[in-house]
DNA sequence: AAGTGGTCTAGACCACGAG
DNA sequence: TCGTGGTCTAGACCACTTT
């Protein structure tokens, strides 16, 4: 039926109708997920295409044993993800690849995490102290309450990228330095019933002064990109509060926008 | 500061049980979103103040004659607003406001919106050109196929804050200077019916150089803020890449994360 | 005209969290 | 224990795009 005379037509994925999917009616994971999650990995394999259509949600459904509303709020999420595409009277279909990947050129990037030298690092303070007026009013207390402060240099293959200086609401968690140095803040917090919900943040540049870039081993004037962030738990209480310094020459931020329409 | 006789009680919204939504089912609106705009309105009015609960989804449904499933996908949107926040066995409640508002501390950020006065921009260079090599890969063409390529300068206030340089595909759509100096690029592509799908971005720093500098007029050393996006439709197409470098001094990005769950 | 996703209904049962 | 949101079903009709 699908006899194809046209450039790349869009054509429904010749490996879904083979491709079984397993669900597991007995486990607490929701069905919309576990489909979620192996269309997912369908698409990260290449197994689904981009360009691919999903086929109709009616007959997913059927062939799947699960309700359209369910089948739906599968391909929903990864809708929402940026990984599929919906469009009236044509179809789903897997978006081209381009979209998804990172940047590969982006030659300020330091390609350590596929080096596998993950990031380290070295903490360098860390103490209760009074707040300072900006960390109390992130974090919605009176300037001079107590609050925990964390610095902490980051490194990637043994150098220096990054100066990180954190505040906490005093009481929030204990916090071990020896995890600080693998795990990461943030895992840290969630571990501790720390539920994230948001985050505002603020990045911008500046040339460093003198002792920041002896500690960052960049000569005097050299670009740093900034950043100050405050994160917030799902209750909207303030959780931390940082402001990190980046070596300009050694670090950019990537990331991906999704544009609601 | 709020005075507070113990943490704020989460308490079940006062006016929600007075406010009449007004739903009309004979618009194309869909009911949902109907609902969706008419909770966020109350939201940003402070009918419905941060941690009011909003009443339990079953109820609603009853009083506002919507099926359940239809009232949930109206909360369901403004959650992944970051709007509201569900809690089982407490219910849904409006987050507090801080979380919601833009930081008013940066004091890097110009705050010309408020003043009134927008930003201006003046077309530096618009024509068609080879591309060179980072924005033909940047849009998926051969180096040296024809491009538009977009010069323009920002200025608030008077003065300049940025520079930005694009390269779109050749033969995308008209581009009208005139109207590039008062609507923004992205409201053109929108109205020339290109749907954006979603941009990579890669936001990095560096220090300025003479031309730059006096171009931007800042002092040759300056810090300057960089920032390369690509943008694709929602075919998975390239249909812009974009260099723009601010200064750093008069222009910082401020964006809000929400944490997926 | 046919096929697709978009919306909507009216129920059901379950899992989690608070008291 | 009870109330909440979380999940799921089996239909229905509509709007849009393509053929």
């Amino acid at each position: 039926m699908a006899k194809t005379g046209g450039p790349a037509r869009a054509v429904t994925a010749p490996a879904l109708s083979t491709l079984d999917f397993a669900l597991d009616r007995s486990t607490p994971v929701p069905l919309y997920h576990q489909l979620a999650q192996q269309l997912e990995a369908a698409i990260e394999h290449g197994v689904l295409a981009p360009g691919n259509l999903l086929g109709n949600e009616v007959d997913l459904s059927v062939r799947l044993g699960l309700s359209r509303p369910t089948v739906r709020q599968a391909i929903q999420s990864l809708v929402d993800k940026g990984l599929l595409v919906r469009r009236r009277g044509v179809g789903t279909q897997v978006v081209h690849s381009q979209v998804r990947r990172p940047l590969e050129l982006s030659s300020l990037y330091d390609d350590l995490e596929k080096a596998g030298q993950g990031p380290g690092t070295r903490v360098l303070r860390h103490e209760t102290v009074p707040a300072p007026a900006d960390a109390a009013a992130a974090l919605g207390v009176a300037e001079g309450a107590e609050a925990v402060v964390l610095e902490r240099l980051r490194l990637t293959h043994g150098r220096p990228v990054a100066l990180l200086c954190n505040y906490l609401p005093a009481g929030l968690l204990e916090l071990d330095d020896a995890r600080l140095e693998s795990t990461g803040l943030y895992r840290l917090l969630r571990t501790s019933g720390v539920v994230l919900h948001s985050a505002r943040q603020t990045v911008g540049a500046r040339v460093a002064d003198g002792e920041e870039a002896a500690r960052l081993d960049e000569p005097e004037g050299a670009a740093l990109l900034t950043m100050s962030r405050t994160a917030y738990d799902d209750t909207g209480r303030p959780v931390e509060y940082g402001t990190h310094i980046y070596r300009a020459s050694r670090y950019a931020f990537d990331f991906q926008l999704l544009v609601r329409n």
